[in-house]
DNA sequence: CCGGTAAATCTACCCCGGTAAACGAACAAG
DNA sequence: CTTGTTCGTTTACCGGGGTAGATTTACCGG
């Protein structure tokens, strides 16, 4: 199981793919250049190089290419923060999450539902 | 402005720089060959790249480089956290701090001083 | 049957991180 | 002076993301 390492571009596709579970490339053309213009045959190749690194297959509907993700979201997610935890805050989580605290801006209500969160974490001590 | 994006080994590179504040070249590749063999001149190679975009600088002691960090780490950390952010989950701190509570395995009193950060952060609504 | 349309493939770039050998300069020891 | 060591510089290669034009293929409508 090795990391799978994606691009930016490849990253958006793969969310698209899992937003919608079967896309054509077309629809991940059109998806994507209502943020910034891309070229539809660049999706081809990402989606190519994405499936030759078995991110995601196609199954061929009405001559046509319907691709769907192999790579579970979860697993990409995972590696993506492992990899910012371990490579930028050394492993401590309480790093993270306290310059998360200090820079971005939270809202209060999700302040208040990480309190739960947290206080939920604290009650599993003893199952 | 720009997020400068840095690599793999140039973000260790970097943060050698930050821990020791002066070192030179020799000393950056003897710490990064103590958790994996690197040539001396791939070491060399980097910092170039690093001096050109700005990163690093250098001064001569003795007829050797003598580099320093110019950007600083804050701001690398920043980016590096942003960029997750706004990629991965979609710029929500809960979900990325969920995240992290579900997947990571977090020692009891990290956890216990999690809870305080967010209650001091709470408690920060009306200076 | 023919031309348009749309999809897929081929091919070719550019950029950059990482890797390192090869080369050159300068000094230190003998 | 010659040789070896230690730097720094030059140069080259690979891999992969991103980009897209050009070409082929296949169908559909007139």
């Amino acid at each position: 199981m090795t990391p799978l390492r994606l691009g930016k571009v490849q990253l958006q596709i793969m969310q698209i793919l899992w937003r919608h579970g079967r896309v054509t490339a077309r629809q991940i053309t059109d998806e994507l250049s209502q943020q910034s213009p891309i070229a539809h045959s660049t999706v081809q190749t990402l989606l190519r190089k994405l499936e030759a690194k078995g991110a995601v297959a196609h199954e061929v509907v009405d001559r046509t290419f319907v691709f769907v993700p192999l790579q579970e979201q979860a697993d990409v997610t995972e590696s993506a923060a492992r990899d910012l935890l371990t490579r930028v805050f050394g492993g401590s989580v309480y790093g993270l999450v306290a310059h998360l605290l200090r820079h971005e801006k939270i809202a209060p209500d999700e302040l208040a539902r990480l309190r739960q969160l947290i206080d939920k974490e604290g009650q599993q001590k003893k199952p």
